[in-house]
DNA sequence: CAGAAATTGGTAATCGATTACCACACTCCC
DNA sequence: GGGAGTGTGGTAATCGATTACCAATTTCTG
């Protein structure tokens, strides 16, 4: 079916050494030659071979990239960032979804492998049960976490400061009048839901408010339409603010609130996390930090190449500081006096 | 760095025939050498080069797929789907997106067949423009177009009925007690624009309502908010009901209307398209037709099992009717009476 | 003009898994 | 016991592009 290379040398009167080097101009070949071999491809419409190349050169010009879901808009932000990243660089994009399920995950990881990529990229699900097939992964090829990343720090990591995130995320509502302020997030199964809680707690402590107790579930709609419903239950301890893990805890919060008679944001602020999607499709529009997703994208391609399997370096951590987008889920600062940052700052 | 299967036989005292078959176990060895093999494999972590056994075979267990954009999430649910689909026969996707621009389709297209993808699946960005790199691709390896699809009928495609999608709003608005109704769509670049409008032309006639001129901008959801400003403007002609193009459309509309005074649905019932991610997250929720997504992406994987290069046969043209979801952006069937709708079969 | 130096073309090995083909050993039956 | 038949192992070719190595030719220098 296809046209070899033989058969441009054959319709071109050369030997294949000399079609190769006219096509690839790796070495020098007469104007002649030159022009009969690149006249005779375009004839016969050749068209290299990318398997035979690969497994010639030991390289596929591959990367291979592992999301839990690509469903969640966050992660086909990133997918779309990296895929645009390596474009640049004439790279392709292999991809797969774990399903949130490590077993999944591992497996994933080893038909990539099997398929010789070139680097991975991966948001490892679970950030324990996630560990051996990630460790045994990274020592067979250059391997680079994103958002999520396995516990103990094995492997390079690019992901968003999130201790950062909060602490603006806490301010902006504290500066808003805020003295109470309750975190709803995700179960502590991944690195994200424990570093948001982490930061968030840090935070709150920082600027002076009352942290009251989390509400921990998942990074859904559903979640955030169950978590206001629980806010709603005891009214008495209601908070001024609600932090959330996500945008898709947020809006369903916001919803289940304003079904119960909350207003947001005159009786509760409310703030979200990502930024992708979501966030302006909410009415209101959502007061969230946004993931710094193409930075992390681009950081993420440019730690691939400098990683070298054969000569192990301490692992890379990168946290890029993400920056807060005040819409109109939050009582604008202004209402709460100014007073009220200096406050919280002073305190920390 | 890899262990090959030469390192395997070396280790297990046998040729690499024997070895190789007793891994595949496509032809009898003595469970002497059997036992041998596998527990030499199993020492030396040996995984077999798929990049090796692709060229052999000439074959790489790897679909490919190109989408306009991955940041649409009614493509990112398809890719899903596909994905899952390809999962059950241990098929890997080789993901590319378009950027919605012919000149990058056409060179995605180029990558994809020179990694010798064994079928590929497109959902091409534009009508026309794509023609040539779509048909010159399907000469060479099966594939198999979802939604979107290149005039003229030259390769296969599977996607929505547009007729009876469009037939289920216009008759539910009509139900509803809408006399006028107005499209809002994408301008006429794709087939999915073109066959929206003209199914809602002729639903829109067979149900005997007036359709007022149509809006044309894009799938977004900034075209929506614009196009609902453009309703406001002229309030002397406001259509009783929108049904638009696609999700976004319809919520960006029914944002608009809301900012400009018009209550929905008492006022005026606007219906969606797609039902992916958005609907559910609109307030209020969003009536909607939704696309038989897994279906499709099942259909598409079928029907790239089937198609056979060597002899070209009449291309399939697969249209699956999709279902109305009625939520909250629409009036009621009971408030304009069952009559309306009868009325309007009765002029069909 | 002889001989060194610089180009350039061709042959064949390489990457790793699979398998056609051959060879050998063993069983079975007349 | 010899010939047919069956089962199993090994050798080497194959997929297609690249390139190390060698050979041949041209160019340059004293």
């Amino acid at each position: 079916m296809g046209v070899t290379i033989h058969d441009v040398a054959r319709a071109a009167g050369v030997s294949v050494a000399s079609a190769s080097r006219a096509l690839s101009g790796r070495r020098k070949v007469t104007p002649e030659i030159a022009e009969r071999v690149s006249r005779a491809a375009a004839e016969l419409g050749y068209q290299p071979n990318a398997v035979a190349k690969a497994l010639r050169d030991r390289t596929t010009g591959t990367i291979g990239m592992i999301v839990p879901g690509i469903g969640n808009p966050f992660f086909t932000t990133i997918v779309e960032a990296v895929e645009h990243q390596l474009q640049e660089t004439g790279r392709d994009l292999l991809l797969c979804a774990s399903q949130y399920r490590p077993d999944v995950e591992a497996r994933r990881l080893e038909t990539l492998l099997a398929r010789r990529v070139d680097g991975l990229i991966i948001s490892p699900c679970d950030i324990e049960a996630s560990v051996p097939a990630v460790l045994n992964a990274a020592r067979r090829v250059p391997l680079v976490q994103v958002d999520r990343h396995i516990e103990g720090g094995g492997a390079d990591w690019v992901g968003v400061d999130d201790d950062s995130a909060l602490a603006q995320a806490v301010e902006h509502v504290a500066a808003g009048g805020a003295r109470s302020v309750t975190f709803v997030g995700s179960r502590l199964m991944n690195s994200s839901a424990r570093s948001r809680l982490s930061g968030f707690e840090r935070a709150a402590a920082r600027a002076g408010v009352n942290a009251t107790a989390p509400l921990l579930g998942e990074f859904t709609l559903e979640w955030g339409i169950e978590a206001g419903r629980l806010l709603l239950l005891d009214g008495a301890t209601m908070p001024d603010a609600v932090v959330c893990g996500n945008d898709e805890i947020a809006v369903g919060l916001v919803r289940a609130l304003r079904a119960g008679g909350v207003r947001v944001p005159d009786d509760m602020s409310v703030v979200g996390f990502d930024d992708v999607g979501h966030a302006t499709m909410c009415d209101p529009p959502l007061t969230t930090v946004r993931q710094p997703v193409e930075e992390m994208a681009a950081e993420a391609v440019r730690l691939l190449g400098q990683v070298r399997v054969s000569d192990p370096r301490p692992a890379q951590r990168i946290a890029i500081a993400p920056r807060l987008v005040v819409r109109e889920t939050s009582r604008p600062v202004a209402a709460g006096g100014a007073n009220g940052t200096e406050m919280g700052r002073g305190t920390a």
